[in-house]
DNA sequence: AATTGTGAATCACTTCACAGCA
DNA sequence: TGCTGTGAAGTGATTCACAATT
């Protein structure tokens, strides 16, 4: 149902977005890091290591599968597996070989263990306690998303700097201020530090949370923040992506225009 | 809901373009594109095309670059300009590149130059209205945005499904029910759509999205949306996003026990 | 017969390193 | 001298295509 492949001629390609990037702070919107320094990754001893690009996409199939599995589903063929991940299933199988060979030839792969080795993975069977700082309208809308996703990542504390919001609960927790990000934070073993506050507040807001311990900053301000190598830091841009989307609109006109003959150097080449 | 950002993930969609143009002043670039030599593609014009990962790293510096501009600044070199965007310069200066020369060898750019420069690649100059789907939380946070990023994203039209809500108005503007989306969005020119409902309502609101005409589509339900090719689907994905950082938590763990001499396993041992 | 798993080829992106210019 | 612009090399990710396996 999906995704027809390319073939020669065609070109259809498959956008699947690259994304990729990231370095010591923050940087594109795309996945993360990059060793970029030095020599990187020594050499991880069990683990061959899982291209960025592959890490993101094995949360989509943890998804699908879990549906999947609600379902009934207790076997899935990478074919079947690929059209709802929207992804195409050579892609899929080389996604799935770099968990270790749990499928079986001519059959396919069994649901639960498939869901199991993800999760393993992704580092999921263990609770990540997450901090959102900013109650703004989307700091609530993260507050009140009730222990996040997929459970595992409890929101354990919120921040502001409001005077009218410390000690008010937001989705059953109460809001601490931002002075208090770094006690806080090392008390309750906060591992991720949601940041939803305006762009100028962010870079402090990063750097009380690394005072904290926080390992992981996933940021929603409009900035480029700086952190420590030891903390990974994504970022979540809605301008960028809508730029992003504005530069494809823009292609599509072009491309239109001048397969009407218009721009172009006047070359216009038809069938 | 909120989620991760994501690169286009996963529907299928094709962009092979063969494009063409670039002419003297007035090329509008394009995204990388399968190459496919071959008979096929018939335009001896060389292409000047954008990689997709410099396209979001174009919208990070036109940021930097207006933030600069407030402050005084008029011209900038790429050591400058890569260290506040958290690059290193020489992709800076190849992402230029795609835009033309206009850089100052010994001096460095105009910042001026520079930001019309990108706004004009980005297809910044014209207006993307945007109608914003699933007045909840993050709708609401979003609809607040208050004429999105940056200007020239209005937002023109909310949606949903709670009769409680239509006709409220959110941010100035009233919310109308999911029913009208593609009579709506046609009537007012939406451009560009986003999802932000629970994830069983989002592939029958991106088909009347489609159905309305809009061209491109930021998802933030966590499911994988299936479109035509000649829409462009982007995703924000909260799980995935905090599902990567986790995996990022879980390979340094690791790293550190192997180098503590742990073998496998993950029995932590500590000399 | 069907489907996985993967080496090899291809394609995309990044970084190097330096020629060219102000 | 200083800094841009870019070919070329390097690295990483995707796709192909087929042998291996049930």
């Amino acid at each position: 149902m999906v995704a027809q492949r390319g073939r020669r001629g065609g070109s259809a390609r498959q956008a699947g977005t690259p994304d990729a990037d990231n370095a010591p702070t923050a940087e594109m919107p795309t996945v993360a890091d990059a060793p970029v320094n030095g020599a990187a990754v020594a050499d991880p001893v069990r683990a061959r290591s899982i291209p960025e690009a592959a890490v993101a996409r094995l949360a989509v199939y943890l998804r699908v599968l879990s549906a999947m599995a609600e379902q009934g589903a207790t076997t899935v063929s990478s074919e079947e597996l690929s059209a709802a991940a929207g992804v195409n299933s050579a892609k899929l199988r080389k996604d799935l070989s770099y968990l270790g060979s749990y499928g079986t030839r001519g059959v396919g792969y069994e649901v639960s263990v498939l869901v199991g080795q993800i999760e393993r993975t992704l580092g999921l069977t263990r609770k990540h306690k997450v901090a959102v700082v900013g109650i703004g309208n989307l700091g609530h809308a993260l507050a009140n998303y009730g222990g996040f996703p997929g459970r595992g990542f409890p929101v354990e504390a919120l921040f502001d700097l409001d005077p009218d919001l410390i000690g008010v609960p937001v989705g059953g927790l109460p809001v601490s201020h931002l002075d208090e990000i770094p006690q806080v934070c090392a008390e309750r073993e906060i591992s991720i530090g949601v940041i939803a506050t305006p762009p100028t507040a962010a870079q402090s807001v990063c750097d009380r949370l690394v005072a904290g311990g926080v390992q992981c900053i996933l940021n929603f301000a409009p900035v480029v923040l700086q952190a420590p190598p030891h903390v990974e830091v994504r970022k979540v841009d809605l301008a960028v992506e809508l730029q992003i989307l504005s530069f494809h609109v823009a292609r599509r006109a072009d491309q239109e225009a001048s397969e009407n003959g218009v721009a172009n150097n006047g070359m216009v080449v038809r069938s």
